[in-house]
DNA sequence: CTGTATCCTCCGAGATACTG
DNA sequence: CAGTATCTCGGAGGATACAG
């Protein structure tokens, strides 16, 4: 559970809680298969081995990594359902849900960055 | 310059070309030094030597190589003064400087998300 | 079904020295 | 000043097997 700590605290021009704020997004965001992981519970709740089947290629290790990273920061919830077997449901947090602003923010600035560059050739 | 590649192509409910914008801007934000370059440009041109100076701890290696590629994703632009000695300049393209708008979202979701997480404890 | 435990590979980044 | 060339290493992530 390390933390990405980015370097440019001592710029002058950003203040310290904006930079704090932007790691703890960049957090949420980095790393392989939290962004697909996030994807698959957009539509709602999801168990574990529905996620698994949903993304090709993610092995249950990194899975279950990556969850419980994603819990611990408060962005997804899980809920144990002691039925026989148990089963256990993964979702968004309410505030976890807001980061789709970010994906849309990346979302506009990409399209249109990749425009931009195709218009210089 | 290798292309980061996520793996959630094959979830049907993310349009192909949003996926590939929120890879194209996942590329400009990862990495170590990314952030804190384009923080040193806000402002305006800057040299080599100056946004080495700004950075605590980077390396010229690091620098040159992350400038490259900035450089190549049209993001900062080049510019080579032939005075004596040459003086070469760093600044943002048009496009590269809108990346801001990404940020202001990655602010606003990391203050709202910091202070969720501390209102239930 | 919902995960852990081991072992292993590869690459991002650091250290240091050097070049035009 | 504005970089490049080597060498090195830790850690993210993969493969595979196993557990409750």
């Amino acid at each position: 559970m390390k933390e990405i700590q980015l370097d440019f605290n001592d710029i002058k021009e950003c203040p310290h809680s904006f930079v704090m704020a932007v790691n703890d997004t960049m957090n949420v965001l980095t790393g392989k298969w939290k962004l697909p992981i996030m994807a698959t519970l957009i539509f709602g709740k999801k168990r574990f081995k529905e996620i698994e089947r949903e993304i090709p290629r993610i092995t249950p290790r990194m899975l279950s990594k990556e969850l419980r990273e994603l819990e611990l920061n408060g962005i997804v919830k899980r809920t144990v359902h002691d039925s026989i077997p148990v089963s256990i449901e993964y979702e968004f947090t309410t505030s976890g849900r807001a980061i789709k602003h970010v994906l849309d923010a990346m979302v506009e600035w990409g399209l249109e960055h990749r425009q931009a560059v195709l218009n210089r050739h």
